[in-house]
DNA sequence: GGGATAATCTGATCGTTGTCAAGATTGGCT
DNA sequence: AGCCAATCTTGACAACGATCAGATTATCCC
């Protein structure tokens, strides 16, 4: 009847199991790279039987929805803090960019679930929309001139950026670049260029057409 | 002894199988959504014994190492034809997005499988660099305008393409973006519509810095 | 309070997967 | 012919996702 275990109380219905599980979950993204997690093991972490997840999720998708959603909202934290401590007049749109290749390349798991949760769903949390990290570079760019009535330019701009940063967040980590960044003296250089360079797609020698 | 089975004659020790399974994996993934594929199915789908593969790749990721290069030739095929048929003065580094993009979409469980493997060995198949898509962009870039003596430029200027592509690549079948997608009037539109806008991150208000 | 009802957790089980070891079968070389 | 190495099958193992019956507990109603 003495609850004195080594690891902690273990109380017999495991008073709040749906919150323990998904920080078992982030606890195994954290150490293990980049493997795919296993339900199995989140229950063994959480100290329970592999069947008692499937009491708060329907699937192991679920469980990697709820890990997805905590990680979209830890990017949001993560971008608003690099802007915070950006100096004001500098380019902000950079600082976001660079905060979000960040964030990936530290959180490699966490970031991999994150967006294969999103394209399983073909969409992105709702949230991220009306107080996440869309809505932080949807402001941003307002703020660095676009016109806020002008919502289909507003809106492209955005994708375009979101889409970028996603690119160069999943490749930064190429051995390739490896040099490039050494010569360009660090990462934080190197995004910098990378996000510089970004102007490549539209037309230069087009001087003639249209 | 006859060998009039239904589907094929079956030989006893079946004249190429890693050529045969690495077709069985292509027709897998080009069926199956976007699952990951199953050694077994593929083992299956070739018609041998689930241990057959082991004789011809060391593990299941050597498996789809093999699909994944075949799929980056596939691409640089593709690319090569988009920009064989594009007019030849307009601007080509687009018509190389685009098709990069479309490449991906149409086969989306290849270029993941493409990805992944990129990413777990942390670079990209070697012949991209020469042969390939990748050397398809350098020289693209040359023929627009890069000195080709400046090597970091042009490498910067590759990556950030490439980074962009493959952003979009992955994002553009989100929900999200399906009204904007119409509104502009088609997806090649809005590829065109977003390429065109990755000059972005460029400094816009900072005419009083540096 | 007490008892019914629903929520939670365990144990056992099924089908599937990746991988390996041991044995059967075959092609190629001398 | 005869041997060796390559190839393929069979059988097995552990781990996985998922389900179900039953044990245990919380909650609510009287």
């Amino acid at each position: 009847m003495e609850q004195a275990q080594l690891t902690e109380a273990r109380p017999y219905h495991h008073g709040d199991l749906r919150r323990a599980l998904v920080d078992a979950g982030r606890r195994l993204l954290e150490v293990e790279g980049g493997a795919s997690i296993s339900l199995r093991a989140v229950a063994r972490e959480a100290g329970v039987s592999p069947a008692a997840p499937y009491h708060h999720f329907r699937d192991k998708s679920e469980l990697l929805d709820a890990l997805a959603i905590e990680g979209w909202d830890q990017l949001a934290v993560q971008m608003r803090a690099a802007l915070a401590e950006a100096a004001p007049g500098r380019d902000r749109l950079v600082t976001l960019g660079v905060a979000y290749v960040q964030f990936a390349k530290m959180n490699p798991a966490i970031y991999r679930v994150m967006f294969d949760c999103s394209q399983s769903h073909e969409s992105m949390p709702e949230k991220l929309r009306d107080e996440g990290a869309y809505r932080l570079v949807c402001d941003t760019l307002v703020e660095s001139g676009i016109d806020p009535r002008d919502e289909v330019g507003l809106e492209l701009a955005a994708v375009a950026i979101w889409c970028a940063a996603h690119g160069v967040a999943e490749m930064v980590g190429f051995k390739e670049f490896a040099p490039l960044q050494a010569h360009l003296g660090g990462e934080a250089a190197f995004l910098q260029a990378i996000f510089s360079q970004l102007d490549l797609f539209r037309p230069r020698s087009a001087v003639t057409a249209s």
